[in-house]
DNA sequence: GCTTGACCTTGTAGTAGCTACAGGGTCCAT
DNA sequence: ATGGACCCTGTAGCTACTACAAGGTCAAGC
């Protein structure tokens, strides 16, 4: 299959496809007579992997872990398990940071009773003095 | 006060203070005679500022923007009510999101019982079939 | 007076993960 | 043979810093 199929195939953009070429978490595909780029199914396996976990928040070098650890058939998913683990607590910090922001911005609206600028708390509470 | 002083005084690194300068963020400083920045209280007080809005979230022209509204003592601050709006409404989605990756990854942990890769169901549940 | 070390200066390049060109080649239908 | 849709490579841009390199300044200590 040619490029722009496995793009709309994942909704990926070609140009992403060759990134991740690139950057060696998807194999390069063999070529036709015209130097198209000729992908199997396997890439696209391999990409609807790689995008999945990406849209976990893997990082690419983790994505390049997990697509070597699930190389290995035979040895144990305890790595697996592991950077699913440490990505899980990451998320749940992530998680916790935004939740601190979301109240202290409710708070701010809530303290803006006023109208010019001059009295306005939330200028205020960022750290403006004029 | 010196660039170091200042940083030292937020929390944030020359390079940053400097940085933010180029960005139009921090109002470039008077120079001493050797061409030191030379800062004043007002700078540590936007910076201050700055950081603050920086810690919620808000991107580089959303600060701008805050600052530039935040300059016009007697303009209504309905305007700056709209962007925290804004960005609480932003901060919101990305807590959703990420309690969505959350939940999938603490699934997908739930659903690894075997301990060999060729059965994992994590890698399985990513898209992979080798 | 000279050195040492801590500070400061500019300018440039790197980070992550794409995305968006430019400038060119290929292929198929009309 | 011409148009449009696709493909190729290579490079530059995005965000918000961060990290140098190569050099200038200044006060303390000998």
């Amino acid at each position: 299959m040619r490029i722009g199929e496995l793009a709309k195939a994942t909704g990926t953009k070609a140009e992403t496809i060759r990134y991740y070429e690139r950057e060696g978490v998807l194999p390069a595909a063999d070529r036709t007579d015209s130097n198209y780029r000729d992908y199997t199914d396997g890439h696209l396996a391999t990409l609807t992997f790689v995008r999945r976990a990406r849209e976990l928040g893997f990082s690419m070098s983790q994505v390049r872990e997990l697509l070597a650890l699930s190389d290995h058939d035979d040895k144990p998913c305890e790595n697996v398990d592991q950077l699913v683990q440490r990505q899980l607590v990451e998320v749940k910090r992530k998680i916790a940071d935004l939740s601190a922001m979301r109240d202290e911005l409710a708070q701010l609206l809530r303290s803006c009773q006023s109208d010019r600028i001059g009295e306005c708390r939330i200028v205020e509470s960022l750290g403006r003095r004029n």
